[in-house]
DNA sequence: AGACTAATTAGGAATATTCCTAAATTCAAG
DNA sequence: CTTGAATTTAGGAATATTCCTAATTAGTCT
């Protein structure tokens, strides 16, 4: 749980989030679209995976990653039993 | 956007906020709950504060926080725009 | 195998975060 | 207005993050 939102704390992987909602990417498309070494985007895709964000597989020469809505929506549950979403019924103030 | 994922990737603020889903607290009685020192949990105050993640209001000799429950629930938006939660009509695949 | 492409690891500098203790501030109440 | 309690600010050490360039690994293709 700290990994996942240590990794949705930073803008640039939050946007490689943003940008794999569509489908798989390249390692190498996905860092061709930042202002930023190859190298550091490798680095935070590292992150997102640890996280569980994201996960590689091979396709031929290069490598394709997917995200994992799962984990996205672990983060999503967690703030959810926050805005009384999750809420608990005994908890409730407009009990009848 | 970014101080708000920033102030929800430490595992201390995340657990304050938790703490302050029951009501305001006083900043003292929230510092006694961790083995903290108290200018250490004033910082993570801070830091929520920044996020707008909790507002702090005078109670007498007191300083009560209380949780802004709108500041989680942008982040909240922002995750479930990538779950698909909040996906567009025309973006869907189960159209008939 | 050898050359080429895709991607990662290594090493290191700059910056940011986290936490502490000591000092300052702010308010309440005698 | 002084004492005391609640809280924050200041300053600084330890650690972590972020980003770079150079070197390396892994896989493709002739």
């Amino acid at each position: 749980m700290n990994a996942l939102f240590k990794a949705l704390s930073h803008p640039v992987r939050r946007r490689i989030i943003e940008m794999l909602r569509k489908g798989p990417m390249a390692s190498g498309d996905i860092a061709a679209a930042f202002d930023m070494s190859w190298p550091t985007i490798t680095g935070h895709l590292n992150a997102l995976k640890e996280a569980g964000l994201v996960s590689p597989e091979r396709d031929g020469a290069s490598i394709r990653y997917r995200l994992e809505i799962s984990a996205v929506e672990e983060a999503l549950a967690f703030l959810m039993a926050m805005t009384g979403t999750g809420q608990r019924e005994d908890d409730r103030e407009d009990r009848s």
